[in-house]
DNA sequence: TGTCAATTTGACAATAATGTCAATTTAAAA
DNA sequence: TTTTAAATTGACATTATTGTCAAATTGACA
């Protein structure tokens, strides 16, 4: 077996696993969070079945890896808007973020609107990193929301079910910024058209 | 006329294919829609495994006629409002129907979120319910929304996440008028908050 | 090259879930 | 009361899934 680029300075025992938690990613957005057997995952890898024991104990366990893994790669994605001044615009990039890539990458929108109202550090890490924008917002006055819950329902859900129409085939990856636009309505950002549809850098 | 053996078999036939779809409601709502075997269902409708294949021929065919059966409560329970001539107040009201409804019976509530996006009848008659009120909204200019599939992502949306909101106890009933208000404002409803808090029958 | 600790393998036993069906029970009608 | 078709039951065989572990393999390093 040939080593790629990539793989090179990673342990066996780290790639073997990292191919695990990519097998999985794919086979949960398949499947969904409990319908998949261990063999599933193993023969989706191109392992043998007590390979996964060597890294996991159970489907939980290995779900909870798949989704930690899933919430890390998105704090990386997102990083670098969290310097921007503006609630909204974070918000509605984030939210544009979601959607076109869950278009560009149908797998990994499938899981994510899959595991993420069961995966607690794909859900929670979502959160936090909402916490941040939606206590900015109403603190500054650019989000009129009774609670923050009502911000987190707004923005999860509406992301989420937008996130699923593009995977559905039921709207194209222009949806990103039509979905952004409505949910900074809900908030009541008075200019959420130019908000939701500016161009990265312009402003 | 005297009734034949088959009619007299149909009223206890159709208790216990009642009684099967009822514990089977609360089973879903516990586990969701692939965890459970069918010895969860049989044993919390107090029957035995026979029974079920005497019903159904699989977990999906129960999950079917659990969907349908829950489907076809709420189009009853809404039926009424049909008559009421503005999409916005529809909208709205549906909203409040189904998150105060979760927040009354937990178990009910667990199992449309839970089913919702996963079982066709249960979605399917949601989202044609809404597609009646959307044309309609839009057509009247009520709801200044690009799409049609805009609406829905919204609604449903922030629908179930609000529900999930008040099943986890995260927000209490009256969140069912505040996320209407939210969803009538990215609907660009102008006197959303008016009319998501509007007391029935006053005008 | 040879060594050896770490890793992988898949056969195995144990457990769980499924679907069947002959025997039993039910209850309305005769 | 007896009859009888429909409904129910649960033990059984079958199939699926799980977790284990001794043996085989790998590959880094001397």
């Amino acid at each position: 077996m040939v080593a790629s680029r990539a793989e090179i300075g990673r342990s066996r025992r780290e790639r073997t696993r990292a191919a695990l938690v990519e097998a999985a990613l794919r086979v949960f957005a398949r499947l969904g969070p409990d319908a998949p057997s261990i063999d599933d995952f193993t023969s989706e890898a191109g392992v043998a079945r007590g390979t996964f024991y060597n890294y996991f104990n159970s489907r939980d366990d290995l779900l909870l890896a798949v989704a930690t893994a899933a919430a890390e790669r998105i704090e990386a994605d997102l990083a670098w808007q969290r310097s921007l001044p503006d609630a909204a615009e974070r918000v509605s990039l984030h939210l544009r973020h979601y959607i076109r890539k869950a278009a560009a990458e149908p797998v990994w929108g499938w899981a994510v609107v899959r595991m993420a109202l069961v995966a607690a550090p794909l859900g929670t890490s979502m959160q936090e990193n909402l916490a941040q924008d939606v206590a900015d917002g109403r603190a500054t006055g650019r989000f009129a929301v009774s609670s923050a819950q009502l911000a987190y329902d707004i923005i999860l859900g509406a992301g989420m079910m937008g996130m699923r129409s593009v995977l559905q085939g039921e709207a194209d990856a222009a949806h990103a910024e039509v979905v952004a636009e409505a949910v900074l309505r809900a908030l009541g950002v008075a200019d959420a058209a130019e908000v939701a549809h500016r161009t990265l850098g312009a402003g």
